[in-house]
DNA sequence: CGTGAACGCGCC
DNA sequence: AGGGCGCGTTCACG
């Protein structure tokens, strides 16, 4: 049964309600105070209770802190914010946007409560069909707003048409978030010493506060010297642009790919430049300093941070580790890290969701991109991953554009599946995920530019840029359908491995396997050594079961490569 | 002086 | 003329 979580002022109650979310009148709501949650708390998860509350990520860190976990929960934010696309109103409780996540940190986060009773106490229809939920005192307490939503969500998903489908979504995405704070928690196991000595190998020695890195001095000397122009300042793109020109080398941009075509004996050491002057400036010292500690980097999940449904993360760029310091990420003495990593799924997402059985024969192996090759469909593995990518994409130029008649011939369901989804972004319309999330509508200026372009008189400029906008809008939605059920798919693994984790559990969280760290399509679990084959079979057995999950009957497989390492950087 | 757009680049 | 992100730097601007 559900347990409403709702701060009132200073006190918390707890809120029993039945599956319709309406108040059980058997049982009085219990307050309590924010200290004194965590033991009531574990107390009831006894009754493996579904908890409502408003904000995972406001809500469960200092249940973590206290050493109680939940098992299940309905996070009211993120649910109300799938409600929110589907039903073509703004969320009522949007921080959501990444750009925003700074402010989700701090005394903000805990407003949520308040924003959510105003919210619904200035709108009069929330209160047509609500009973109030009686308090200790037997008073007639105040409507509960986090009661009252949590109810008029469950009526809304309902009614849907694909109300299945939804209910999964919203457990889906709870269960993600209850992960999310949970990975934080534990934090990803860091080796500083190691990361210090693969900097120092690269870079040499930590600079003094306010200098630079010898090497890169080095290297900065060596491209000024080979170019022969005078100084010029390799940091501003603008004035390396000027010193390659004057140098004779005709550039528009300073990007990595145009650099590396260029034949001129200063290339070279500007290119090995700039890839260790990323790395000192994005994950070098300081990154180190400021965001590990204990030996642990514990960035913060966002989920469904990007519209599609797949996460976002804040602080440290967790989701965009380098490669290169990869080797730090180490296992504990005696422990092991499980890295599994499903095979090409979003090409093989796309087959499910459009039904495309010849795509499905192809990914019967463990390699999609091979079996494409096998079938004649594309002479190599990599014309078969660039046409693939393109067509998820919206690619229309080089190898990608060459190779993809050839896919739509061989797989022409899923061909049509991801053009239909582009048309309808062209003309401004919404698509949907395979569990019902949606596209958000194009921008106020989007459908300016469009209605314009199609007036009386307007200029073929104006023609042709509403042309390009609705093509650019028409590959956001073709590339919406596949990542956002890629991402549901993958929702569907972590919550399956979580929950196959959870039932072999025995004592705290850090001291049993416990998932560490989530990718997109990749997992990594955090485990004694000796639990390594456990961790192996959650990590396969929830990939199958995820796969039926969202899709029920399904051709398409979705294997994943599991390897138990030291090292993340061994994984693959 | 701070702010924000644009760029570049890391990951999927 | 390739989708989604976060973040550090430069540079123009108020």
């Amino acid at each position: 049964m559900p347990i409403v979580v709702e701060r009132r002022g200073a006190t918390v109650a707890l809120v029993d309600v039945d599956d319709s979310g309406a108040p059980r009148d058997d049982r009085a709501s219990t307050l309590t105070t924010e200290a004194e949650l965590p033991r009531l708390i574990a107390e009831r998860e006894a009754e493996h209770p579904r908890w409502v509350w408003t904000d995972t990520a406001r809500w469960y860190p200092p249940l973590l802190a206290a050493g109680v976990r939940v098992e299940r929960c309905h996070d009211l934010r993120l649910v109300d914010r799938l409600l929110a696309g589907i039903q073509g109103r703004a969320p009522r409780t949007d921080w959501g946007a990444p750009a925003a996540a700074r402010q989700r940190h701090g005394d903000t986060l805990f407003d949520l409560d308040s924003d959510l009773h105003s919210d619904l106490t200035s709108d009069p229809a929330s209160h047509a069909d609500s009973g109030a939920p009686r308090s200790d005192s037997g008073q007639d307490a105040p409507l509960a707003p986090p009661a009252a939503t949590y109810r008029a969500q469950l009526a809304a998903i309902a009614a849907h048409a694909t109300a299945r489908d939804l209910t999964l979504l919203s457990a889906a995405e709870s269960a993600g978030a209850l992960a999310a704070a949970e990975m934080t928690h534990v934090g990803l196991p860091w080796s500083e010493s190691d990361h210090d000595a693969l900097l120092t190998a690269v870079l040499g020695p930590r600079p003094p506060v306010g200098g630079r890195p010898s090497r890169l001095d080095e290297l900065a000397a060596e491209v000024t010297q080979r170019l022969g122009v005078g100084p010029v300042a390799l940091d501003s793109p603008t004035d390396l642009i000027r010193a390659l020109r004057r140098a004779g080398l005709e550039v528009a941009t300073t990007q990595q790919r145009e650099l590396q075509r260029l034949a001129h004996p200063a290339i070279a050491p500007l290119l090995q430049y700039k890839s260790l002057a990323r790395l000192w400036t994005a994950n070098g010292w300081a990154w180190l300093d400021e965001w590990v500690h204990d030996g642990r980097f514990r960035p913060v999940f966002l989920p469904a941070g990007a519209s599609s449904g797949r996460w976002a993360s804040d602080g440290g760029g967790a989701l965009q580790l380098p490669r290169q310091v990869r080797p730090a990420v180490r296992a504990d003495e005696g422990w092991m890290l499980v890295v599994a990593d499903a095979a090409q799924l979003e090409p093989r997402i796309l087959a499910a969701l459009s039904g495309d059985e010849a795509m499905a024969r192809a990914g019967a192996g463990v390699d999609l991109y091979t079996g494409m090759v096998e079938r004649g469909v594309v002479d190599t593995r990599e014309h078969a991953k660039l046409g693939m990518l393109g067509a998820m994409y919206g690619g229309t130029t080089g190898e990608s554009a060459r190779v993809l008649p050839r896919l739509a011939r061989s797989f022409p369901a899923a061909i049509a599946f991801v053009e239909a989804a582009a048309r309808t972004g062209e003309r401004g319309g919404s698509v949907t995920t395979h569990l019902g999330r949606t596209s958000p509508p194009p921008s106020a200026q989007w459908l300016d530019r469009q209605s314009l372009a199609a007036a009386e008189g307007a200029s073929e400029a104006m023609r042709r840029a509403a042309r390009t906008d609705a093509r650019s809008w028409g590959r956001f939605t073709r590339n919406f359908v596949v990542q956002g059920t890629a991402a549901e798919w993958a929702l569907a693994w972590l919550a399956g491995v979580r929950r196959r984790l959870w039932a072999a559990q025995d004592g705290p969280l850090e001291r049993q396997p416990h998932l560490a760290f989530f990718l997109h399509d990749e997992l990594v679990v955090h485990t004694p050594a000796h639990r390594v084959p456990d961790v192996e079979s959650a990590l396969r057995e929830a990939a199958a079961e995820a796969g039926r999950i969202v899709f029920g009957a399904t051709p398409v497989t979705f294997p994943v490569t599991v390897a138990a390492v030291e090292r993340y950087s061994d994984a693959k």
